[in-house]
DNA sequence: CGGTGTCTTGAACACAGTCAATCGGAGTGG
DNA sequence: CCACTCCGATTGACTGTGTTCAAGACACCG
């Protein structure tokens, strides 16, 4: 009954992706930059708030996520970066959140300091970069927004609408995080994400074949975030 | 008994504040920028979700917040511009929120047009520029750390310390905008900011004169926050 | 086929929301 | 100067959503 729909199971190929990462084609071909082609491993640290930030970095494939941790143990994901995303770019020297890779997962290291001075000295990439970062700024605002103002049920079915826009293919798709990523990620606990998938599945709003691959019916779907 | 302290309340003088909105000293002595000045009443709209994104601008003296609306009446606002602070910067041509006076506000406007060809023509405006909406991200990365994972007194506390910060002069401080205004960037209700608030001077970690002059215990609020 | 980690489900609880009454302060007019 | 009004802030009682704690189901991998 579960893939009752006719349509395949295709398992999710890696793709470019536009999202809160952003993916910044010029960004990459500017002259002189050479990066280096990394494997992390799942749950592997790719850096560390407070550390020194020495590297930008791109998804190849696989998938990664931003996040900060309170001395308590709670933790807030800020994004994830699927492939094509661009991410380790602040504003100061430090890094002020931390990414770990969420499975096994494949990006291009740069170097950030002739990065930089790239952007110093080529006005044309640093106003290409002024606009990712206000292109993401905006992601930001609808995540507080999410964050602030939605029910349980309206964030994981905005969540879910968002993996899906920016995974290739239709249809179909795989959530690459766990339970817990996603819980750090709406401000939930996994059991509240948990019983909202089974909600939104009991309205037919989606179809699940295991826990991590999904369909969405958008029809249902927009009647449960009121219209 | 509320003014033991044997601390003057002044009045909030008009000064430069550093924030979200951020200051860009640089960015409104670019040559031929001419910038006017506008007075904004209590309440009124600066502009809406959607329109055409015409202008930028800095606060001079006031308050002005920047918010999303739902269908529903509910409300999320983004941040707080103090005086110095600049905002209507947005990636795309419309806004993709509303910004609105709190107080009587004085702003600085300047067209957008000769702002962006400015930026894409000055490599260093531009750096600049990505810089500030670089800080503006973290700000808030911050704010979706506070909604996702932080208690309503937690969220009112580093709220009035992120305002003691940005307000001139140590000690006495005011509020320029309401309990709405704070619920609605907290992700709460009137009635838990209200809550927070007594409950803060009952433990000590603030002092009132009225509902909107404030003045923090940083050793008794840091104990609340959890050290 | 067992073991482990993840996910789901259930029951009791707590924190924040809702509804409603009261309080307080600023502004207005007598 | 005082009384009145209005709007915002506070407080109280109750409700509801999401959390916590605990048990069980499921899937993945040896």
């Amino acid at each position: 009954m579960i893939a009752a729909t006719g349509v395949a199971l295709p398992p999710l190929p890696p793709g470019p992706a536009e999202g809160c990462g952003e993916a910044l084609p010029p960004l990459m071909s500017a002259p002189g930059l050479i990066g280096t082609r990394v494997l992390f491993g799942r749950r592997q640290e790719i850096f560390g708030a407070g550390e020194e930030a020495r590297s930008v970095y791109r998804v190849i494939s696989g998938a990664v996520h931003g996040f900060t941790s309170l001395a308590d143990g709670r933790r807030q994901v800020n994004a994830f970066h699927l492939p094509g995303d661009v991410f380790g770019l602040g504003a100061g020297p430090l890094h002020s959140h931390s990414a770990e890779a969420v499975v096994e997962t494949a990006a291009m290291v740069y170097p950030r300091r002739p990065f930089e001075e790239a952007a110093r000295r080529d006005g044309h990439l640093a106003y290409t970069l002024w606009l990712a970062a206000l292109r993401q700024l905006e992601h930001g605002q609808d995540h507080v927004l999410l964050l602030g103002r939605r029910s349980a049920v309206e964030r994981v079915a905005a969540f879910l609408a968002q993996i899906e826009r920016r995974s290739v293919g239709s249809g179909w798709f795989v959530l690459p995080m766990t339970r817990r990523d996603i819980a750090d990620y709406l401000g939930l606990t996994i059991e509240t994400v948990s019983r909202a998938v089974t909600r939104l599945e009991a309205e037919g709003a989606l179809l699940r074949a295991g826990a991590k691959r999904i369909r969405l019916c958008h029809a249902a779907l927009r009647h449960v975030m009121g219209d």
